[in-house]
RNA sequence: GCUGAAGUGGCGGAAUAGGCAGACGCAAGGGACUUAAAAUCCCUCGGAAAGAGAUUUCCGUGCCGGUUCGACCCCGGCCUUCAGCACCA
């Protein structure tokens, strides 16, 4: 054979498994399920970067391997292409989002291909296609239906770049997910769904899915679930009560002042009784001009003290002083607590700077110097006192409910989903607002509700739907009434077409169900579900949520969408940044894949690095990848004409199998990699493969390398590789029936030795023994086939 | 602060049932081939010391201690780095 011309061998390949569509998944075939699945692309560039290499190539290679291995394989592709990504794009270049998401996708395409993904293409669908987002919008109706979406005033994120609300998921660390410009906080109309509802279920989803230690504990702290009691203070000279949430109820009787969010409706109610009034809508007009983002990072607490009303500790009758404070979040609890210096770091500083008392009501810690967490005997506390800290708790709480002055409650920390946007590239709401019907859900019939063509889709400044333009698609009849009605003119979130798509995958082409359920039962749950860390406190739950509603209400037969998750790490740039356009150092993959060749950038995008690992790009490393293709392309010179595995080659070939197996299911491709190159060497340096040897080997590495083993396969074997079964291994020959194991004196090696496979313990012994001429001995310790220990005296 | 993970050559990284630390690859140095370069091939490549030399000895997986015949791996205590969350009551 000539040297490699890769440029070749990969079009031809490229061209051939196109026409064959060799990587169809076929429903109900008797063969084992397996469905692998890497996030969806989304399609806000021009094509892919290196972090979709990173990404996709170790679940193309599992995919391809478990083909091998004689299982029907889903593998699918897909575009979430409605959102806030997609339409920044297109308002960037100037063009329409529906073209963009056109001329993108069929971009991804050709680059995919190039890369030799096997993708079951025939079921690949774009989140924006009426046909798709018939059914996303149909999930939202069976959400309205089961009052898990309702629409409120309420004060959400608003990022007033993108001009839309965003949920909290989207605003972490007071930052657009998109543009990372501050987000402030705005009173709007939002259509929530009720994720909270699912709060509890979602922390449990780890008992469904084997999810990385790490992960786990992310999605723990965004759910955020804590336990506690609500309590009533009385408010003096009125009917009225200041419901607090407390994580602390030992601790009621070291209350010593109230702390209430500036937004708290609370002040509204009392603006009559409250004498410093002008002082404290002062201040509510500064805190509203902060970001959230400067809330939370100038942590100097400020407050104002409310002057003519006090709180009453329902469990002594005692006057508390109410503050004001912006340390109080009016989305967490009620928006209202109850201060405890002695034992809260927070409370301990505000009530220094605005000379408070402290009650100390735990023995244990020193609070003139500091606040105390910890645990202890309760004291100055009635009838709590002598208890610890959790037995005070349930007492305390029975107390409570006893009297009817509270409540067991327990608290998330992630709040229901805002989920609407004032965007055009989105799905509309399948509602309409009539002014005698109030919001009426389209009937399901009149799926999908199109998204109308409009000309000028940019978002407005002051927050208005762009949709509001088309009048001749907002204006219509209530379907309840019948009289003059609007539609609901803002979208849904891009995260609503991502939250069910791994299910259409099943059914991609039904127009009467959105999945059928006896595909759901043949495929189930995805075996392995792939993507990014940045997703598993965003989609990962969302997705959670949708599926757990549409398992709940009978739509899918499982209760957990994924069997198991891995999140892959970045590609960082040479200079161990973010690869960004600022920074200057980024790398396009097509400018690696060109010059070198698919198979080789395969090989290297796993073998420079660990899967779950950031890698940092250095273009030099390839070249080693690139002399593997090309000792694998000269192996053929090597050839026999042996049928058989060669008695040489035997255990090399049986431990390469194993390996490999074992690599490509614990995702360490990087030392499957390696396997095979030592395996290429050793051939080299023996200077002949049989036949048998040859096949086996092209078969193990198709999955890695597909264009090269594809192209030797046909040369040398006349006939199709993928047609092949993946060689199996016996487990009796692991291992060379001669072995050399290390002889140590003490713990320390001193030299090897030639033994038998299972030689006998004495004579293994022996030969350790007259290696070192060692005579006398305290102790051999012989772990067969492994190492010889022998303790001498010191 | 809370939660999670990780510390091994010049670099990426091997070595989990506790059993020869540094596989495989990159970079570097030396040599062969070549008019030259690229490509290719061969050798060296954790540190220190001894020897003309094959070689030998000692030290070495963030630090200190422990368990063990034997520890990168297990246990206890520190240090450092990274990531996520963070005025969540």
């Amino acid at each position: 054979m000539e040297g490699y011309n890769f440029k070749e061998v990969e079009e031809k390949w490229k061209k051939k498994w196109k026409e064959q569509k060799g990587f169809k998944a076929i429903d109900f075939s008797p063969k084992p399920k397996y469905y692998v699945l890497t996030e969806f692309f989304g399609v806000s560039g021009k094509g892919i970067h290196m972090g979709h290499v990173k990404a996709n190539v170790p679940t193309d290679v599992i995919a391809r391997y478990k083909r091998l291995k004689g299982f029907n394989v889903l593998y699918p592709v897909g575009w979430d292409a409605f959102g806030l990504p997609t339409e920044n794009y297109a308002i960037k270049t100037g063009e329409q989002p529906e073209k963009v998401t056109e001329v993108n996708i069929e971009n991804f395409t050709k680059q995919l291909e190039s890369l030799g993904m096997s993708y079951d293409w025939d079921r690949q669908f774009s989140t924006s296609d009426p046909k798709y987002y018939k059914w996303t919008q149909w999930i939202f109706l069976q959400l309205l239906k089961h009052g898990l979406a309702y629409k409120k005033r309420g004060v959400v994120n608003f990022c007033p770049n993108c001009k839309t609300t965003l949920s909290n998921e989207d605003s972490q660390n007071g930052e657009c997910d998109r543009c990372h410009g501050k987000v402030e906080q705005r009173e709007r109309d939002v259509w929530y769904l009720k994720m909270t509802d699912y709060a509890d279920k979602m922390l449990q989803d780890h008992e469904h899915c084997d999810f990385p230690e790490y992960v786990k504990a992310m999605q723990r702290n965004w759910i955020g679930k804590s336990e506690g009691a609500e309590v009533d203070f009385a408010i003096s000279n009125t009917d009225k009560k200041l419901k607090i949430y407390t994580t602390r109820p030992d601790t009621l009787f070291g209350v010593t002042f109230m702390g209430i969010a500036p937004e708290h409706p609370l002040l509204n109610e009392l603006q009559d009784k409250i004498l410093n009034i002008n002082e404290i809508k002062e201040y509510q007009e500064q805190v509203k001009n902060k970001t959230s983002f400067d809330r939370l990072v100038g942590k100097d607490k400020t407050g104002v003290k409310i002057e003519g009303v006090y709180a009453i500790n329902p469990i002594n009758n005692k006057q508390i002083p109410i503050f004001i404070a912006d340390y109080v979040m009016m989305g967490y609890g009620t928006g209202a607590l109850m201060a405890v210096p002695a034992h809260d770091g927070r409370d301990y500083e505000f009530a220094k700077k605005f000379n408070i008392p402290i009650i100390e009501v735990i023995k244990g810690g020193d609070i003139e110097k500091e606040p105390f967490v910890g645990d202890g005997e309760l004291i100055n506390s009635d009838f709590l006192n002598g208890q610890n800290v959790e037995q005070a708790k349930q007492t305390m709480i029975k107390y409570l409910e006893q009297k009817g002055i509270g409540t067991k409650k327990t608290n998330f920390k992630m709040q229901d989903w805002p989920f609407n946007r004032q965007r055009y590239w989105g799905e509309p709401f399948p509602v309409v607002i009539c002014k005698h019907c109030g919001y009426v859900p389209l009937p399901e019939s009149e799926l999908p509700l199109k998204l109308p063509k409009i000309e000028d889709y940019k978002p407005d400044d002051n927050g208005d739907s762009p949709l509001a333009k088309a009048k001749d698609w907002v204006n219509c009849k209530c379907p309840k009434c019948g009289k003059d009605a609007r539609r609901e003119t803002d979208t849904m979130p891009n995260w609503a077409g991502s939250s069910w798509y791994w299910l259409r995958f099943l059914d991609p082409h039904n127009d009467k169900e959105f999945v059928s359920q006896d595909k759901l039962k043949y495929w189930g749950a995805v075996d392995l579900y792939t993507g990014g860390d940045e997703h598993v406190t965003r989609h990962m739950l969302y997705a959670s949520f949708w599926h757990h509603f549409l398992y709940d209400i009978g739509a899918v037969p499982f209760e957990y969408p994924f069997k198991k998750r891995l999140c892959n790490g970045l590609v960082l740039g040479a200079d161990g940044n973010k690869m960004s356009k600022s920074l200057g150092n980024v790398v396009d993959p097509m400018d690696i894949l060109t010059p070198y060749g698919a198979d080789a950038f395969r090989l290297y995008t796993m073998f420079s690095g660990e899967y779950d690992q950031n890698s940092i790009w250095n273009e030099q490393g390839i070249k080693g990848c690139v002399k593997f293709i090309n000792n694998v392309w000269e192996l053929p010179k090597l050839m026999t004409n042996e049928d058989k595995i060669s008695e040489k080659h035997e255990v090399l070939l049986n431990r390469l199998i194993k390996k490999i197996e074992d690599s490509i299911e614990n995702f360490t491709h990087n030392t499957a990699i390696s396997d095979m190159m030592i395996f290429v060497n050793t051939i080299k340096q023996d200077g002949f493969i049989t036949k048998e040897e040859l096949k086996e080997f092209l078969i193990i590495l198709n999955p890695f390398a597909p264009f090269i083993t594809s192209e030797m396969f046909e040369k040398v074997f006349k006939d199709d590789i993928l047609q092949q079964q993946f060689p199996t291994y016996n487990k009796d020959k692991l291992l060379e029936n001669e072995i050399e194991i290390p002889v140590q004196v003490n713990g320390k090696v001193k030299g090897t030795i030639k033994i038998a496979l299972n030689e006998e313990q004495n004579s293994v012994i022996e030969k350790a023994k007259n290696l070192l001429n060692l005579k006398e001995t305290l102790k051999e310790i012989y772990v067969p086939n492994k190492i010889i220990n022998l303790i001498v005296k010191k």
